[in-house]
DNA sequence: CTGAAAGCGCTTACAG
DNA sequence: CTGAAAGCGCTTACAG
């Protein structure tokens, strides 16, 4: 007579291992080694076989919970963005969840936008759960008394490097160096730079880039708190729109979609793009080829750089050595809201 | 002396309870409900902010594999999508994170594109497993005889609802009739159709709501399979560039990505738009408001998509009885790519 | 109001 | 080659 369920237990559906192997006449201990395919030369290939038939036919998935317990590590990998409606975002996501699907891994994500007191909190809640295994952190930099800090062995940092920590680097300030002397070469004086209204480090570092660039061709940086938006259509355009009015002829963006409202600004004010204005964007998104002119713009390349995330996150948590930091180059690509000479 | 650590057990970091427990001077048990507040009526208020205090001074996080084993439910839900890159994707993912972290869950997610043959076993197999709790299907339906036909209690179908699952229907239907009832205003007795090179079912479904409205409207929905491409930019301008060397005068489109390739390659070609050609998008993404002419496009308005899903699973795994249908208007939102008359 | 104990479903030495 | 057993860290009746 079977055993009575405990009326402890919660209710659950799911074939076990325990049922796996009564049906298979085996011991739980066999169903576990076949299932986790470390049954070679501790069970013999018949057995093997006819509990991996049993498996099969009673539809036996091993409970990861269950897995996670005992082995101490979970399969689930945390991406931190700002948003996942941004495209670039969106595209890491993309190519982040791949590459940790092929290593048997999910990915989870944690937007910053509109959480930025809480974030690091929330993470580092995560991986002391043990919910998380690991996570890649875009653009954000830790702030005093970071929670995180002490979590070397689990984080990898992209797009602004954290000292001591994994990262992965993009070559940013020497795209910047291309655009600032392309423009300064095309008899710009004066550059105008279009911000993004966050907090995140990433953009504080691509102004900063900027301006070491603009002094050393001898050229000014323009910035202004005017000159800033987040990027919904509405305030980006508005940001855009000021900008124009305060007389900008050449423009360096914190990303794409702030150069697409400025590029649409000026083609309702009927602004000439390039030749009365020139923009440089960050980010090459799709869309970046889908206005006319085509947008000059900076490559950010999600799918290299998340692989290369994702590699470096599994080095450190396999305890494996490498260096620590990853550099990934983001050319310029000169398209038509800059001039060829 | 403590106790020496199981050489059978993994190494781990992070607090437990138990030793919280011994830090306070309670038993486990109570600090189990203090963390998880059931606290109330059962522990002396004193004794449970003892506890809380010392569990805060060790940064004490209850391990959630152990609480999922023993509960038998998951804190993750899943959420199907074509392509986390695709921006309509990405706000979903957004919007239904936001939406899912407010009840303390947290999402993954699972590609569809270039996983067509294997999304549904994977799914079955991590709501199997225990990974998920549940999942939101969007653009998809299911294959005969899927593995997730008897998941009723754990899916929610977005954009193409399920016979006998619970759904989120869009009201594109009415949006498409709206779009081909304008077109046919205008004088045009065809109508071209640039389709999306996907097997998702939300693509089929949507020109065959056009075909419809074609019908009842007494124009003909042309189709050709040279006019259909992924939503990556060089396939996309290509198809477009097909479907207007065929002539097409008005056009409607699987995707704002689509349109906007359409809107480009107009561009290029000097095709005057309205007045030589009208575009019709679907998503109302962001970027259809960034080109000029604006697009006209029928919203899909992600963020009360993505509620309105997290709330019928929730409902769902709660046990809830609930409509099985929830409709969320999807107006057709008249810009400048069609002519106003 | 509090604690001792069972048990969730696995993995992994260990004994045979 | 195989099985019995311990134990991961919780939640939750149950007894006091």
């Amino acid at each position: 007579m079977p055993r009575t369920r405990s009326t402890t237990s919660p209710a659950r559906g799911s074939t076990t291992a325990t049922e796996v192997a009564r049906a298979a006449g085996v011991s739980q201990s066999a169903v576990s080694l076949v299932m986790s395919g470390k049954a070679a030369g501790r069970i013999a290939p018949a057995t093997a076989a006819h509990i991996q038939e049993v498996a099969r036919s009673l539809g036996y998935r091993p409970n990861v919970a269950a897995r996670t317990l005992r082995t101490g590590t979970s399969g689930l990998l945390g991406l931190v963005v700002l948003d996942a409606s941004h495209p670039f975002y969106g595209h890491m996501l993309s190519a982040a969840d791949d590459a940790a699907a092929g290593h048997g891994l999910a990915l989870t994500m944690i937007q910053t936008r509109g959480h930025e007191d809480s974030w690091e909190q929330r993470l580092a809640d995560q991986l002391s759960s043990g919910h998380l295994a690991g996570a890649i952190v875009c653009g954000e930099r830790l702030s005093e008394g970071s929670p995180l800090r002490d979590r070397r062995d689990r984080l990898v940092f992209v797009e602004v490097p954290e000292p001591g920590m994994r990262s992965v680097a993009l070559a940013t300030a020497a795209a910047a160096a291309d655009a600032v002397a392309l423009l300064a070469s095309h008899g710009h004086s004066e550059i105008a730079y279009l911000a993004a209204d966050y907090p995140s480090a990433v953009f504080a570092s691509r102004v900063a880039d900027c301006a070491d660039a603009a002094r050393q061709h001898g050229v000014t940086l323009r910035t202004d708190p005017r000159w800033r938006a987040t990027f919904d259509v509405e305030p980006a355009t508005a940001a855009a729109g000021r900008l124009l009015d305060d007389g900008a002829r050449a423009v360096v963006c914190d990303d794409d979609l702030l150069a697409l409202a400025l590029h649409r600004v000026a083609a309702e004010r009927r602004v000439t793009v390039p030749d009365d204005l020139e923009i440089v964007g960050v980010g090459d998104l799709d869309t970046a080829r889908l206005v006319s002119p085509e947008l000059t713009t900076v490559r950010l390349p999600a799918t290299s750089i998340a692989a290369a995330a994702v590699a470096l996150l599994l080095d450190a948590l396999a305890g494996r050595e490498t260096p620590e930091t990853t550099t990934v180059e983001t050319p310029l690509v000169e398209r038509r809201t800059t001039r060829s000479v």
